[in-house]
DNA sequence: ACATTGACTAATT
DNA sequence: TAATTAGCCAATG
């Protein structure tokens, strides 16, 4: 994993407003399809957003990150929900995990 | 090289 | 809805 593809998912994470969240897997294809047009080939998957999160994500808001279904990382669960309370993201009815319908993101959405 | 492991996903039951 | 099951792709031993 070299360092364009971690800034290319540091950079889209930063993007993600307040409020707002992004499932690993489209981060994943935004990075990807980014990444084509600069001339490298094509790489990378969810599971790889995930590893860059891990190992170089404490600077950018990756609570704002969560998996297809809603859910923040399960080890960070807790940590995670207080700042989406805190930015009163659209949570489930047991305040487990985000509404994606209203709370999904798209870098193109304007701001 | 080979096997295992993950802040994952989509399909199936 | 929730649990299970293949796939997936790069890192690590």
């Amino acid at each position: 994993m070299d360092d364009d593809y971690v800034e290319a998912v540091l950079d889209l994470v930063e993007a993600i407003p307040s409020g707002r969240a992004m499932t690993y897997g489209t981060i994943a294809e935004v990075v990807a399809d980014q990444l084509e047009a600069a001339g490298h080939r094509r790489r990378g998957g969810p599971r790889q957003v995930g590893q860059v999160l891990a190992h170089a994500g404490s600077g950018v808001p990756w609570w704002r990150v969560v998996n297809a279904s809603g859910a923040p990382p399960a080890r960070h669960l807790s940590r995670a929900l207080e700042h989406l309370v805190a930015e009163s993201t659209p949570l489930s009815a047991d305040g487990s995990r985000v509404r994606l319908r209203q709370a999904i993101w798209f870098p193109d959405e304007l701001e």
